[in-house]
DNA sequence: ACAGCAAACTTGAACTATTCCAGATTAGGG
DNA sequence: CCCTAATCTGGAATAGTTCAAGTTTGCTGT
């Protein structure tokens, strides 16, 4: 497992350093997570390591495409592991819980705008906005 | 259309503001701005609004429905005044450009996610990401 | 195994968008 | 026209992220 992770970064030409590899044990064990959830994840294995560091790393992994950067709006910047298979997110507009969810189609990308306007469009982003299980579970909601 | 944007407000029950009448008339002239650029165009006509004004009436005219808040990963919050017919955006990666896009299939929401995860959706929002006429243009884009 | 060097990391400060707070002002119902 | 809650002003605070300078470390070649 550690060692695939070690070939996966000399597979993009990274260097295999200690944070690196337990930024990608974190997000191997937990999905869709913030910045400072992976710090403290990094810090039980890595007391040591700095916040810049673990911001350096989360960004050479997102630009080598082994980690998924996602955005939601009014939510800080999340990361995944799951990458390269172009699927989408569900969130809840109550708590903020994100879920995995299949392309819609099946193709990547998987729509087509009905007119560009010129752009030249590379991939169709899609965020599906409702409530999750448990939200719509309570009875009065906060 | 001045007193278009009062009968607006007074049809969400907020009150007739010289900041947010502002608001409304530079969203209707600018399309996607950010928040420090309608606080420009709202201090051309009245300058001694505060910055905490805009925000507020910006917040209270996104509630109220009468503005969209978009969010696109890696820029900060944009409004624009088109609401209600569930359009979506093309927004270049080289330079932050936002154009406006129809939805895909024509529906409210248009896309109905494979598996929703038991989650109660209420809306899909597509983000299209490519490069916008001009980017693709230059030749050696910054 | 080892030296050299660029990549990566540490520390600490800076920055930006946004929100919080307390007090003054104002729109609009009675 | 007056009263009161809604709104606005001015200033400070916060959160997430980035910048900068100097130190450490992984990797290449011998």
């Amino acid at each position: 497992m550690a060692s695939d992770f070690e070939a996966r970064l000399r597979a993009v030409s990274l260097r295999v350093t200690r944070p690196r590899l337990a930024v990608l044990a974190a997000l191997r064990d937990h999905a869709h997570v913030d910045t400072d959830t992976v710090i403290a994840l990094v810090r039980a294995q890595l007391p040591r390591v700095s916040h810049q560091a673990v911001y350096d790393v989360l960004r050479a992994l997102t630009e080598a495409g082994l980690v998924r950067r996602i955005e939601p709006a009014g939510t800080t910047a999340r990361y995944e592991s799951r990458v390269g298979d172009n699927h989408h997110h569900v969130v809840c507009r109550s708590c903020g819980a994100i879920a995995d969810v299949d392309c819609a189609v099946g193709h990547a990308p998987c729509l087509t705008a009905s007119d560009d306007q010129g752009f030249v469009i590379e991939e169709a982003e899609v965020v599906y906005w409702g409530t999750c299980p448990d939200c719509a579970a309570r009875p009065i909601d906060q």
